[in-house]
DNA sequence: GGGTTGGTTCCATTATTCGAAACTCAGTTT
DNA sequence: AAACTGAGTTTCGAATAATGGAACCAACCC
């Protein structure tokens, strides 16, 4: 593929400006979207104009401003429907941080990314909606670390080069170097930590959800703080967060083929 | 389905793989997309491919399956953040669903249907993001009409012939006319109500958000059953829903002036 | 080996997109 | 009031990208 981000014919070019749109965080005017573009101003006006009959944007007319569209909602929610690992994960998750009475995350690879797609907060009523969607850093988190250290290596070296680096904290990762040490470890104990490495005071352990034939599905974490918990004790509960994470990848398994549709063993 | 359908554009036509896809509600095979599709193999290959590696479509080459991919989750994340609504309205139907102790919906209107944006589950652990960006008929359910009540005509217009009017329940509204009157009443009233209409045994009242200057933002309803509540017994509480609808409406209308942005009165 | 199904690539034709420039319509300035 | 400004919108010939029929490939199955 070419030099990296270019999109590919006018679709690629339309979402390019969806995202732009995304990037803002505000609903947004023509004329902002326009400083930033790399089209003529009548190029991208058909753009917006495209999308926004497409109920991918959203324009208010009272204020002249244009926002993400509810189709995208739509959408998210049935991807969140069949992506599989998500819908089936939620029912194992729940049961797993009522055992553990710890904050539970469930995450997948989004190309060098860690996509957040669920999260059970033990006690407090859930704030779901704003966690579910959310990206992250891949090098510093437990569920990014997790998931890294299982993949084949021909995708972590497509994706290691992609990771910033940037030191959240003094504990964080600092290179390329570092991380794939750390990613040795993880490999061979099966399970990772994040020690205050993404946020002072957070720490984690992380388990992968490997489907039988050793391909990363997603992570599941266990959070903590350093005042209530310690990396011992979190380390205590991996044999129970294993057992969710099979059961996961077990059912996982089964629903992917879902009726008489015969295979060779994979 | 049929009728003014036509997407414009390329996008357009690639945006509408996107609904068929998510219409499959789980992944699906290209030869399947294809039996439905009414483009040539070539071309809704070349669609296929263009979503895929815009992230908007994950092919699982295991399988050789398409499903809706991450960056729509990704999107809509934004797209919730930014709705303005949503996140705005989280805290106050928080305290309302905790006050009432029933089931509180948050709803948008999305061309002609409803799209609840949120939801808080009274007792229980909430089940959200299976509930959020789900779309259901706009004629037959309380927060549906109150926001067609309080639609300038013209959108009206729009929006009726496009109801399905499928009854659900013998309550279900049969045709334009009778929606027409419902509407009138609600309009007068200030609040609509759903008697049994989509679900039996389910009711529920439900008000609309205004701006204050009357365009409609959105909608919250409080459901009950028949079995523990009664239309009567939802009433009583409007003046709670009321205030908590414009505490929405007040708050929103501040925040879509972020800083020093003067506006004579609207 | 010949047939069938599911997926991928070619490439000449054709329809779409591109974008400079012209235009509109508020406000503002002179 | 006339001229200016700047955001937003429309036009239209040239440039480009989408189109889709057909050919191709690879399994799998008689």
């Amino acid at each position: 593929m070419a030099s990296g981000r270019d999109g590919d014919g006018t679709v690629g070019k339309a979402l390019e400006v969806l995202d732009q749109v995304a990037a803002f965080g505000r609903p947004v005017r023509f004329s902002e979207l326009l400083a930033q573009s790399r089209y003529p101003k009548a190029t991208l006006y058909r753009f917006v104009q495209t999308l926004t009959n497409q109920g991918m944007l959203a324009f208010d007319d009272e204020r002249g401003t244009y926002a993400l569209g509810v189709r995208l909602v739509r959408l998210a929610h049935a991807a969140w429907r069949q992506s599989s690992l998500a819908p089936i994960a939620r029912p194992h998750i729940d049961v797993l941080s009522r055992d553990v009475g710890e904050t539970v995350h469930l995450a997948q690879l989004d190309n060098a990314q860690v996509l957040y797609v669920d999260k059970r907060n033990a006690r407090e009523p859930i704030e779901m909606y704003s966690q579910a969607g959310k990206v992250g850093p891949a090098y510093c988190t437990g569920v990014g670390k997790a998931m890294l250290a299982f993949l084949p290596e021909a995708q972590l070296q497509r994706i290691l080069p992609q990771q910033s680096f940037h030191r959240f904290t003094p504990q964080t990762l600092a290179d390329e170097a570092a991380l794939r040490a750390e990613l040795g470890q993880v490999a061979k104990r099966g399970h990772a930590f994040d020690r205050e490495e993404h946020e002072p005071g957070i720490i984690c352990v992380a388990l992968p959800i490997l489907s039988a034939g050793g391909r990363v599905l997603g992570a599941l974490s266990v959070t903590g703080t350093t005042g209530r918990s310690s990396l011992a004790g979190l380390e205590a509960l991996v044999p129970r967060i294993r057992q969710t994470a099979e059961a996961i990848a077990a059912e996982l398994e089964s629903w992917r083929f879902p009726e008489g549709m015969r295979q060779a063993g994979e």
